[in-house]
RNA sequence: GGGUGUGUAGCUCAGUGGUAUGAGCACUACGUUGACAUCGUAGGGGUCGCUGGUUCGAUCCCAGCCACACCCA
């Protein structure tokens, strides 16, 4: 027996138990069928679950599930990120609070702090994202430090290294003065905010009382100019290039150069060039061949090159203003907008440093990512997010991958006496390597960065299963089947991965990517912490049940759109749980019991017919939906059948047979019944698969789980079936209209009588006749030829006159008022066809079928318009 | 500055070259025997951002404009 009330909390969790422990959420290799795969995007070791991960994660565990009932070998590879910077950060926050730094401990017992740590708090993600539903094969977890992952890691850098596509090169990188490590571009957010011209003066060498005037916004980095550059088309000061100007303060010479990057119109025409510490000039410098100056320690104070030893820029930059102001060569100070970048993780103001770094050459290998989405090998969904790839794949800059953090993939890189690299999977390769160059056994040294958490990310697709070995599961899975993620991660994660793919597998690592949006605030803003408008999904689950949650996910998700969240709307979906539910009771009441030996083709009642005809057709819908990845419309389909058909007119139509006395009507009925909710759990599990299963488990003895049960074949319904049913629906819908709008209580049993019925409606007349009364609430439902008297309703039922006696009790001013408001409609609409028909460009252009169209519609408003006007004059007088 | 996307009912959003059967929520009225008040029935509410063009016909295609959002520099 259900209980009377869903009750998501008591099964959930249960549910989920057996799945995961009778091996539910592994692949059938034996499975004759294509393989269907997806790897998780993998969450970071720290992380807990937020709303995007509920979103992302119930899109691919519908395409697992909904695959899964396709009897697919399906495989949901799940796992995490060892996300590098982000775990060091709270391991080394941890650590603070006992007053230890991680340079106290040192970098191999800060590491197995860091392990410790992954073991208890670590996963926490894992756990939720089971409440969630997802049905990943946790038994194939990874972790992107795994022993085989980080084989994997080391395979590919020496490959890479050895064909030249990884480098280590000195250049302008993007330094994070916090946690004192290179980051990428991508991990820079430029922010825009109204910060300070400052404009003042150099002397020129040897021409006393001559000046060359600057502006700048970062004053403090004057002890790193190494030239100041005019316009050679600037008329003003041209004169100047090839002079000399004298640095203030520290009184060095440098030369004034002529370069197109000091535009004429902007600031003073002459800029500081600081090669060291600024992208543009960095490349100025580049083609003058300036000296490069290094003025910063890697926690961003000033170093000894500079007056200001060990003092942070802002300070450093008061000081050299009130210098410049001793000197006499302050001029103004501006409000001026500027873009600052910052690091993404650590909120510091990013600065451009010359180090030693490490790059993949990402032109490169973006060039067969570029041509594998070009040919169709990995398709976007939606398309147009192609261009948002290409437009970044082909202006790609080289990826800086070194790390100056303990906790990654440490570099399989050694250093020579003489600083030559031995670039080798092991350090024995490497040692036997430099053992052979030297000709004799030397001492190594290993490089201490560590890689880019992305770099081992972008190996996922195929490291997961199993690479560098060549497994079943690799060949089975690789390429994976479709990607799900959010658009935030393109260039982070998507792009990567082609990338590593196409180099290292010469194969796509999935072929398709479905890319959703962000799950916002209900006011459509984004979600953010600082702003404190977060919405837990663990709060929402224990709420509403999972179902609800994800039903919400599948059925707000449309294609290249974000969500915007809603509490009201997911506990709408928890209410459509509820009433399925109380549907399953109602059957459970009536003894519909589940039949394995039904045959839905060989139903013979019209209802029965047309439920099964309806369930067809929505079963279709659901998977031609989801085939197309339209979520939204696949989720509204089942929706829509199970509330608007099944619940609100199926098993109203049914009552008056199964309270019935023709036994054979019934146990057709109560066969079908059951049949029809069968269906209903199986198109419904991959969006709803907790109480889908509880009812499936709980309604009938079936010898198959639900979450491994077939999904039904598509077929085409009989549309020939749903007419009938539809001419009752019709019928009734017309006569509850009339009763509402004629203020007829709800309790007054009335009579119906329809005049001039043809000869189809007679017989649906009687087929329907008990629905109908039952339904509508009447007593008497016949036909009729007498004469229309003044005290009946009148109303237009296709071809025929919907009549209501009432004796006496007509409303004769209102049921005026609603004559007169029908024609009036009627006249608006006749009005356009006649306005139509009446243009002979479209008589003789549009299409037969729409002209055709036009005049039966016309046709069918002007009857109905003659019975309306006779229905008012009859009652004119009273 | 470059790019992408969005503008449809009070709100959040579907959708389509042929009368907007629009959905959910909100709103109004009425609720009748036993699936469900986490409900039922009926109803109100829209010149589909603006201006042009293509077309017999445009909310939908094209162009321009306005507003907003996001990405990149």
């Amino acid at each position: 027996m259900l209980e009377k009330n869903y009750n998501p909390k008591e099964f959930e969790e249960k549910i989920y138990k057996d799945w995961e422990q009778s091996g539910d959420f592994k692949p059938d290799m034996r499975s004759d069928k294509d393989a269907f795969s997806i790897v998780i995007p993998p969450p970071n070791v720290t992380g807990v679950l937020h709303i995007g991960h509920a979103l992302n994660n119930t899109l691919q565990d519908i395409l697992v599930r909904y695959n899964r009932m396709l009897g697919k070998k399906v495989l949901w590879q799940p796992g995490m990120d060892h996300a590098g910077i982000a775990t060091q950060m709270v391991v080394e926050r941890n650590l603070a609070k006992e007053g230890i730094s991680r340079h106290d401990l040192g970098r191999e017992k800060f590491i197995e702090t860091v392990w410790k740590w992954k073991e208890q708090s670590g996963g926490t993600i894992c756990k939720q994202l089971r409440r969630l539903g997802a049905s990943c094969d946790w038994s194939r977890e990874r972790f992107t430090m795994d022993e085989g992952l980080s084989r994997a890691v080391r395979k590919i850098f020496v490959s890479l290294y050895k064909d030249g596509l990884i480098y280590k090169a000195k250049k302008l990188v993007n330094w994070d003065s916090k946690f004192m490590t290179a980051v990428s571009d991508l991990e820079v957010i430029q922010k825009e905010t109204v910060g300070k011209m400052y404009y003042y003066k150099y002397p020129i060498e040897g021409e006393e009382g001559q000046f060359i005037h600057i502006a700048t916004t970062r004053p403090e980095t004057m002890f790193g100019d190494t030239a100041v550059a005019v316009s050679k088309e600037n008329e003003k000061l041209k004169h100047l290039i090839g002079k000399n100007a004298i640095l203030p303060i520290v009184n060095r010479p440098i030369p004034i150069i002529g370069d197109e990057h000091a535009d004429p119109e902007k600031g003073t025409g002459a800029v500081k060039i600081t090669p060291a510490h600024d992208f543009n000039d960095f490349e100025v410098g580049r083609r003058h061949d300036l000296p490069l100056i290094n003025i910063l320690n890697e926690d961003a104070t000033l170093n000894e090159n500079t007056p200001f030893p060990g003092m942070d820029t802002q300070t450093a930059r008061q000081k050299t203003i009130e210098k410049l102001e001793e000197l006499g060569l302050m001029e103004k100070i501006e409000d001026h907008p500027m873009v600052i970048p910052y690091g993404d993780r650590s909120g510091v103001v990013i600065e451009p440093m010359l180090t030693d770094q490490w790059f993949v050459d990402a032109p490169t290998l973006a060039k067969e990512a570029i041509r594998a989405v070009e040919d169709g090998e990995m398709e976007f969904v939606p398309k147009s997010y192609e261009k948002t790839y290409f437009e970044w794949m082909c202006n790609i800059q080289p990826w800086c991958i070194s790390r100056q953090l303990w906790w990654g993939h440490q570099m399989p890189i050694w250093y020579g006496p003489d600083d030559k690299i031995f670039c080798e999977e092991t350090e024995e390769e490497a040692q036997a390597a430099a053992d052979k160059h030297y000709g004799k056994h030397v001492e190594l040294r290993r490089e201490t960065d560590v890689l880019d958490t992305w770099f081992s990310s972008g190996l996922w697709a195929f490291s997961t299963l199993g690479w560098p070995d060549n497994t079943e599961y690799l060949q089975t899975f690789y390429p994976t089947t479709v990607l799900v993620t959010a658009f935030d991660i393109i260039f982070f994660w998507v792009a990567r991965m082609m990338m590593m793919s196409m180099y290292m597998m010469k194969k796509v690592p999935f072929k398709k990517a479905y890319i959703h949006g962000l799950v916002r605030d209900e006011q459509g803003r984004k979600m953010s912490k600082s702003k404190g408008n977060t919405v837990d999904p663990m709060i929402l689950i224990d709420e509403f049940g999972a179902d609800a949650v994800r039903f919400f996910m599948a059925a707000m998700e449309t294609q290249g759109r974000d969500i915007n969240i809603s509490q009201s709307r997911i506990a709408g979906y928890r209410n459509f749980a509820t009433k399925l539910w109380n549907a399953a009771r109602f059957g459970e009441m009536n003894q519909c019991e589940f039949k394995e030996d039904f045959d839905e083709n060989k139903v013979s009642l019209a209802v029965n017919k047309w439920i099964v005809a309806k369930a067809l057709e929505a079963t279709k819908e659901v998977s031609d939906n989801l085939n197309a990845y339209r979520f939204s419309d696949s989720a509204n389909a089942v929706y829509q059948f199970v509330w608007g058909t099944f619940c609100d007119w199926y098993i109203e139509l049914i009552k008056p047979v199964l309270y019935g006395e023709d036994e054979a009507a019934k146990a057709e009925t109560r066969a079908t019944f059951a049949w029809v909710l069968s269906r209903i759990l199986v198109i419904l599990h991959p969006f709803m698969p907790f109480i889908t299963t509880e009812l499936w488990n709980n309604t009938a003895k079936r010898g198959i789980k639900l979450i491994n049960a077939p999904w039904p074949e598509i077929k085409e319904a009989d549309a020939s079936a749903m007419k009938e049913v539809d001419w009752a629906i019709e019928l009734i819908s017309d006569i509850r209209s009339l009763r509402a709008e004629m203020n007829l209580p709800a309790s007054a049993k009335l009579t119906v009588y329809l005049k001039d019925a043809g000869e189809q409606s007679q017989k649906e007349l009687k087929t329907f006749n008990q629905m109908v009364c039952s339904l509508a609430r009447l007593e008497k439902l016949e036909s009729y030829n007498g004469e229309v008297t003044p005290d009946m309703v009148q109303n237009v039922f296709r071809e025929a006159a919907l009549l209501i006696p009432l004796k006496g009790v007509v409303d004769f001013a209102a049921e005026r008022e609603r004559l007169n408001k029908e024609l009036s409609a009627l006249d608006k609409n006749l009005e356009g066809y006649a306005r139509k028909l009446n243009n002979p460009n479209f008589v003789e252009r549009a299409p037969a079928a729409v002209v055709e169209e036009e005049k039966r519609r016309q046709a069918e408003a002007l009857e109905n318009k003659a019975k309306v006007e006779a229905a008012l004059k009859r009652i004119a007088n009273f």
